[in-house]
DNA sequence: TTTATATATTTAAGAAAATTATATATACAA
DNA sequence: TTGTATATATAATTTTCTTAAATATATAAA
């Protein structure tokens, strides 16, 4: 699983954003949420993705609850009211980042003074 | 100087973008047009900005230049030649990671059977 | 039947990248 | 002489991610 360099810092907003959308949801299938909404861009590693689940875990902003599904374990989890509020916080600031983002990322506006000259 | 914590990964290609908007620039002046650019939103720390710079050095995408400006030294930041090309290609592929995650973050969209059956 | 693929979680080891903190040095204004 | 702004450098630490390996089940193909 190769994954673009620059999830880093935003993958703790994306799963809580996930998280918060779809109510319930395993590993597995947040990895692979990711990787349908990205178009195949980004991929979850399962290495980067547990941790930040149990750490999320151990803030209390999620729970999880075990379910066996076709003889397979899974972990659904969910968000807390502190999870919920995060969630919201998080998305609000990383959309903004975004915004701010692609203003030094646009092209330098290029001045004539031809323009104001002519 | 506090961060936003999502510029994580994305230091790199700012630094390669401003360098290739301005032909020279030094370390001080990046920060602060980093922090001009981002209405106060990102603020480079001084222990992230000059190592990344040694680094873009050493692998050869940027060369140094120390003047004295009022009696301090400046070291003057220009690309090279492969520096510019890395920089068009880090800009254009941070570029489509921020749609990839405007995609993500956006509400989720709420289909309403609803409206089908009416 | 055994091989491969997909599903699903866990965790260790290491690397990379950033934060925090400190040091050094000059100019200038209060 | 004190504080603020300018300017670079770097060590110690922490955070975060990658890489890799282990474990386990279901199912389809060969």
């Amino acid at each position: 699983m190769a994954s673009s360099e620059f999830i880093k810092g935003t993958l703790k907003t994306i799963i809580l954003k996930l998280l918060a959308e779809n109510k319930q949801m395993y590993g597995y299938e947040i990895s692979q949420k990711v990787e349908e909404l990205s178009g195949s861009e980004i991929k979850l590693t399962y290495g980067a993705l547990y941790p930040v689940l149990y750490k999320l875990e151990s803030e209390g902003l999620l729970v999880a609850e075990t379910e066996v599904v076709d003889g397979r374990a899974r972990k659904y989890y969910s968000l807390t009211p502190q999870g919920v509020e995060l969630a919201r916080v998080k998305v609000s600031e990383l959309q903004k980042f975004t915004e701010t983002l692609k203003n030094i990322l646009l092209p330098a506006p290029k001045i004539s003074l031809e323009i104001w000259g002519s």
